[in-house]
DNA sequence: CACTGTTATGTCCGACGAAACATATCGAGC
DNA sequence: GCTCGATATGTTTCGTCGGACATAACAGTG
């Protein structure tokens, strides 16, 4: 059984990485576009760069990088330390659900199962 | 250099056990009271019940065992459960930061180190 | 130079969640 | 049976977050 739908969330201070933030970093990497990569998962553009300038706040040097203008009257792409906040997030998941199986099956074994979600 | 505070939330559906949830638990086995509990990390006593009613509800035994009336008003304590899934908690924790430490690192390191905090 | 699709940014408003305030209930002990 | 301290629960208010909508800037192409 895995009910254990897990999720990762990082707080550094204000700024904070999680699920979203990670499938959106994911999202522009294959993508090519910040609008694309938001549209794909249901966000709006708004929500999606303002993700976007969080994260480049947040961080010492910004994770994507954008331009406007042109042919395809733009895009986006991560940047080298983008690419690799990526990985390691990706990488602490795995090893997360790996170093602390144990644990997370013994609380997901006490969680109530309700898969009679009422609405 | 330890910038990266780091708070681990899962998310089980509808369920979510957190920092402030795990911190809770603690207050509670220690204080043996909802309300000293709440009160000790400034917190109402009314967040607190909910907090403590979503883990009740969430799970499908009880984290929480209360008492009202009596002596001293009443009280609360962690049941067998409960003490389960804060030691499995606290556990997870400890794992996540030992064998993501790398990745930990990794990604600490690029955070923009702003303890020049505006306010 | 108009067109195009995307980035970039502002404003407005409703919904949701949290805090504040207000009670009600319980039960041992005095 | 009155008090006390803590549990249990409701109502109301308020701040904040997010979505909807609007618009400007940009640069390559035809």
């Amino acid at each position: 059984m895995t009910p254990t739908r897990l999720m990762l969330r990082l707080y550094f201070g204000e700024l904070m990485l999680g699920p979203g933030k990670a499938d959106l970093l994911a999202g522009i990497a294959e993508e090519g576009s910040i609008s694309a990569a938001g549209r794909r998962m249901g966000m709006s553009y708004k929500r999606a760069w303002m993700l976007v300038e969080a994260m480049n706040a947040g961080f010492a040097e910004p994770l994507v990088e954008s331009a406007r203008g042109g042919a395809k009257g733009g895009g986006a792409a991560l940047t080298e330390v983008g690419q690799t906040v990526l990985a390691a997030y990706r990488a602490l998941e795995a090893k997360l659900r790996e170093a602390g199986a144990d644990e997370l099956a013994t609380i997901g074994a006490l969680v109530r199962c309700d898969m009679s979600d009422g609405k």
